[in-house]
DNA sequence: CGTTGTGAAGGAGTTCACAGCA
DNA sequence: TGCTGTGAACTCCTTCACAACG
């Protein structure tokens, strides 16, 4: 049953596995059981294979997972098995250290375009690519093929930027502004908020610090 | 009830309230009911009510939450009353632009030290601070009274990284390296891993772009 | 024998719907 | 009258436990 039905849970874990079959396909081990890949990815085996069960994959049993095959079929299951053209939008402090990152440069990401609002980093040079100004967005999407964009402006330009970027056909956003934005419904969408992270930490951080010699 | 047990999924909401309110205060609104916050948060206004109801907090029958009281009691629950130092470890490409960002010196929070490894890097100045050896984290540490810190390093040296920052007294780690970290029980650990973040959106993407006139 | 794949049970979070109160 | 606060129903995810099988 391919049901293309993956738990969004399940998607997001996928990631996970991926890093730890490449990272052992690397030492050279050729099999895994649900029980190894727990450990290295930090969950329970019975997670694990419930979540390998959704691609369909077969491991054998008494044996495990083989590392290549399972590494290949959760690459096709997230789509990475195809040239990914990105662009990042907001080249400030953010945006020129993503635009650096290795991840977004890998498993056929591939960063095509740097756009900017400030005539003054247009045509600056960041990692190897000059920064273009944003009023070519619609242009730059459509002739380089760009499913993705990575908005890292300020909250307020956010929203008016992910609404051209959807007009302009783009597929999906990650969206760095602190902000929460709206676009159409076949569009997917995710929000990394760091400050939110912190905040969060902060919440269960406290009672763990600062108190010595607690319930003495 | 103040029963201190507040579900992760609130306590993970509660900063985006916060921004909102925050928001609303500035623009002189003093106040605001569910239906306006969830509106605002992208949320459902049952979902609000709830999540509002662990803090305990009280609104008003027939008005809705008053901004700056209900502001004041998500930064008390969140702990962004008290100052809050965090040191940044790895000043690469990221933990520079964390150092610069607006986010991470605001809400109680204070970057109060930048270590890295690098010889070449320490001495040099980032974000208006001395980057450090991080030979002297643990003395940084307890000497500054140090609850959170970030790591911002390579995946290798992550984890044994933390295990310093632990010992040395550490409440709570946001983690941008892509590797899975352990740390023992009290100690609160979020990961942040960019290249997760594209690699479900790829998924996510997959059926919407590229398949132009699909369904003709 | 050891490990997978999976029904069934359990738990967490969300949504519904309405009683209760300003 | 309008909006909050919340039990109850529902949905999604996780964990358990074991039969199926290489």
């Amino acid at each position: 049953m391919d049901d293309r039905r993956i738990p969004e849970a399940t998607v997001a874990r996928l990631p996970r596995y991926l890093q730890v079959l490449l990272d052992a396909a690397e030492a050279g081990t050729t099999t895994l059981s649900s029980e190894d890949l727990a450990t290295a990815a930090g969950l329970t085996s019975a997670k694990v294979r419930k979540d390998l069960s959704f691609l369909g994959s077969h491991g054998t049993r008494g044996v495990g997972y083989r590392v290549p095959q399972l590494a290949d079929e959760i690459s096709v299951a997230l789509g990475l098995t195809v040239d990914r053209p990105l662009v990042i939008v907001g080249i400030g402090n953010l945006g020129r250290a993503l635009a650096s990152y290795d991840g977004f440069n890998r498993r056929g990401f591939r960063v095509v375009g740097l756009l900017d609002a400030d005539p003054a980093k247009v045509g600056t040079e960041v990692a190897g690519l000059d920064v273009e100004s944003v009023e070519h967005l619609e242009t730059i999407v459509a002739e380089r093929g760009v499913g993705l964009a990575v908005i890292a402006t300020p909250a307020p330009h956010a929203q008016s930027l992910a609404d051209r970027l959807v007009a302009a056909g783009i597929g999906a956003l990650l969206n760095f502004a602190p902000t929460h934005l709206v676009v159409p419904d076949p569009v997917a969408l995710r929000t990394v908020d760091l400050s939110t992270e912190l905040q969060i930490l902060s919440f269960y951080e406290q009672g763990v610090t600062g108190m010595d010699a607690a319930a003495g």
